[in-house]
DNA sequence: GGACTGACCAACC
DNA sequence: AGGTTGGCCAGTC
């Protein structure tokens, strides 16, 4: 039985090229909408070729100090749409899960 | 082995 | 409308 950041990076591989997501939508996904803190935990700790950043804030706000830039700049190559404030236009790139995809793991 | 911590979110005052 | 609090998992002290 695999751990739950485990399943988090499994569906971090999932994320499509040009497509966000926020913390809490994994969370929802894999156990339940106050799970968001776990994946932030896990994304902390990101292993390498994880594309962590496609994982934004749940109001497509970057947080973390230090990344925010290196994070812009991968996502604007992979052209994901950024708001005038610098924040990602999660509202155009959010991906949406396909169903069940909290039962493939 | 218990307690604290962390790249978060939403429900409640 | 804005600050506070609770809740999840794993790793560290």
């Amino acid at each position: 039985m695999p751990t739950f950041n485990e399943q988090v990076y499994e569906i971090l591989e999932h994320i499509p090229e040009g497509r966000v997501v926020s913390y809490g939508d994994i969370a929802k996904w894999l156990l339940n909408p106050r799970g968001a803190r776990v994946v932030g935990w896990a994304m902390a700790r990101c292993p390498e070729g994880l594309p962590w950043h496609r994982v934004v804030r749940s109001n497509g706000d970057i947080v973390c100090e230090g990344i925010t830039e290196l994070r812009r700049e991968r996502l604007i190559a992979e052209a994901v749409p950024f708001l005038p404030d610098g924040r990602v236009d999660i509202a155009q790139c959010r991906w949406v899960a396909p169903p069940g995809i909290d039962k493939r793991f």
